[in-house]
DNA sequence: TCCTGTCTGTGAAATATTTCACAGACAGGG
DNA sequence: CCCTGTCTGTGAAATATTTCACAGACAGGA
């Protein structure tokens, strides 16, 4: 009943693009841990909270609740559709592309299948003559269209690949036109209020925690 | 005397990350909150761990310990330095890019100011026409000279950007090449023995755990 | 059918992390 | 100099997460 536990959520997102890129049949805890690390009684634990606690009479046991794996593993078949649905991932979202710099372009050539359910509806820049010019499979707009594209097609996340020194306004605009997070790769911190979460890719901070890995 | 807890280790590291992009002298625990909210005595414990626990026959108090602030607020000058020292990142380190296409070229062009204390100082690709033609400010080399320059260097770290298809060779070939840690951007996740740590940061994932913290 | 080996699912114990609540230091004003 | 208000540093309590260890189910072979 008791909601995931943060750590299991991350956990159980990298199970499933592991199995989501391997699809061979059965996949038992042993085999999770030869490939993450992680202690194969806490891969099971993590899926057992995807059991949904469905109460029922079942006592404990194997197959005894979630019935997610048997005595041969875990069914990827099953296990995936399972944690979408438990970590509500699983509908189709709409993105665009603030920032059509060298970075934002090189995201703009991403093949859908790369992207999962997400889908990139619409890329932005201030500057009109690059909305102009660059070949794309989406369509570009100038930035003062952000929030009628945005509100039209109902988009939900942005991708902010913007300077360093145009993010907060950025930002704010995208804040402003009703976007419900940021997914920010430019090398400054926007602030927003907390009902919009900002999650911030990088590069430095991401080789640190890697250095950290490395011990030392 | 006991290490530093993992949770820990990340938030201080985004703690390290606002405190070099604001300067401004002094920060109280309540305005961090406010900043990232957090609560302030999870991050005055956070930094309270950068004492180190010098044991000493200091009382308990303010000021009594590790010193790192007073009574109007923590200094960044002190701040930042311990931080940097207590997660072992107050060296200098080399990385190499692995990947000239679109992603990679596009980290080729990051300003020194945006890597910290990382250093770029290699690129490689397999296509030999794109290392000859593109202009970049670090000195491109054909993957084949990879264990060549990688050693001469001493480079710690790569950076991959390759396309999903390469990325297992090109991961053991660092591997072999004596790297010691790989930040991966292409859509795969290579397998390498434990002692190298990968980290992966794939932008479907990325929206992912946005959306997990969206709220649905 | 019965037996064996394998692997899950899960309470309960062990750890780890976070929160609380308050003692103590310091700066500034009277 | 003393008093006041502010803010840190930190044990101890409260929570959260992980690990353990084992009961039970199932498939396959004899």
């Amino acid at each position: 009943m008791a909601s995931i536990p943060e750590p299991a959520k991350e956990r159980l997102l990298y199970l499933m693009r592991l199995l989501e890129k391997q699809g061979a049949e059965p996949v038992t805890s042993a085999q999770v841990e030869r490939l993450t690390g992680w202690p194969s009684s806490r891969i099971r634990k993590d899926i057992s909270y995807l059991g949904g606690g469905e109460g029922e009479g079942a006592g404990p046991g194997p197959a005894g609740g979630g019935c997610l794996g048997s005595n041969s593993g875990y069914s990827a078949e099953l296990l995936i559709p399972a944690i979408r649905k438990a970590l509500n991932l699983d509908r189709r979202r709409l993105f665009c592309l603030v920032g059509l710099g060298r970075l934002g372009s090189a995201f703009l050539n991403f093949s859908p299948a790369e992207l999962g359910e997400f889908e990139l509806a619409a890329g932005f820049d201030t500057n009109v003559n690059r909305v102009e010019i660059l070949p794309s499979r989406v369509p570009l707009y100038p930035a003062c269209k952000m929030a009628e594209v945005i509100g039209r097609l109902s988009i939900e996340m942005a991708l902010l690949c913007v300077p360093a020194g145009a993010a907060q306004e950025a930002a704010e605009r995208l804040a402003a036109a009703g976007i419900r997070g940021i997914l920010n790769f430019a090398p400054a911190v926007p602030r927003l209020p907390p009902a919009i979460p900002v999650r911030n890719v990088y590069l430095a901070d991401e080789l640190r925690s890697l250095a950290l890995e490395m011990g030392n």
